[in-house]
DNA sequence: TATGTATCCTGTAGTTGCTACAGGAGCAAG
DNA sequence: CTTGCTCCTGTAGCAACTACAGGATACATA
């Protein structure tokens, strides 16, 4: 199909009307085609671009990376492995993300045994949280 | 020391002056006095809190969080048992973040994997990425 | 006393990735 | 012809800051 409101463009991608008119304002989803009263008329290389972007955020790249990679498709002239790099790093920023969130975890899991969970206005959880 | 100017508050804390200004506005930290000339005027009591709350958020609470739990603090009402559910139930929140990233970290490093890194323009990567 | 520079003030705008209107216009069916 | 759905633009809000601009004050040194 060629001729898709925003509206199906939405459904067929499960991405909402204002984000993707957001996209498109951040220049990440190219300026569509109009019909005569102004309406934005989609086709199917459009789905499958924001079908990639909604892949891509779901994994966790930011806008701007997503924008690298779009680049790189467009212009045709990629190499496997700059694709390559852009997703190592990107995976290694998610492990570092995982290790400082355990530690996170760890820390509170710690403060929770510490504490009774007795109703007096006394917690080492507090204590703990105050000391410096 | 109760005289304290916001500069000082800041190094002692290792909280941003603006932030610090931030947190005022948000009224999470209270209006301070201010000097003839109208600078802010901090005591230790400020100190504490301060660093209370940036411990805090180190270990990933909203300023809702905190403010819920200096609420606790404030009211003098609080009992062990609230802080410990509000702090299990962040503990959990966080443990779902880590579960979400290590999927996406997995799909990643699959996807890396599937690629030779070579020179030329195809990639496996995209492809999967492009798949709906 | 003059000067320099460090610190402080308010207020506003930018960041990221959306979401939520308000207020208006078009389209399709009964 | 009217009802109700979809679409349009433009603006403002969210979190949690950060980064100025443009001005006033404080303190040390010459």
């Amino acid at each position: 199909m060629n001729n898709q409101a925003i509206g199906e463009l939405s459904r067929k991608t499960d991405v909402h009307i204002e984000t993707i008119r957001y996209y498109e304002r951040k220049g990440i989803l190219p300026t569509p085609m109009r019909s005569a009263a102004g309406r934005r008329i989609y086709g199917d290389e459009d789905v499958r671009r924001l079908n990639f972007i909604h892949k891509c955020r779901g994994l966790g790249f930011s806008l701007k990376e997503i924008s690298s990679l779009l680049s790189l498709v467009d212009s045709g002239e990629f190499t496997c492995k700059e694709v390559h790099e852009l997703t190592t790093h990107h995976a290694a920023q998610i492990t570092e993300k995982i290790v400082n969130l355990k530690k996170m975890e760890g820390v509170l899991q710690e403060m929770a045994a510490q504490c009774n969970q007795g109703n007096v206005p006394q917690c080492p959880i507090l204590d703990s949280l105050f000391d410096a």
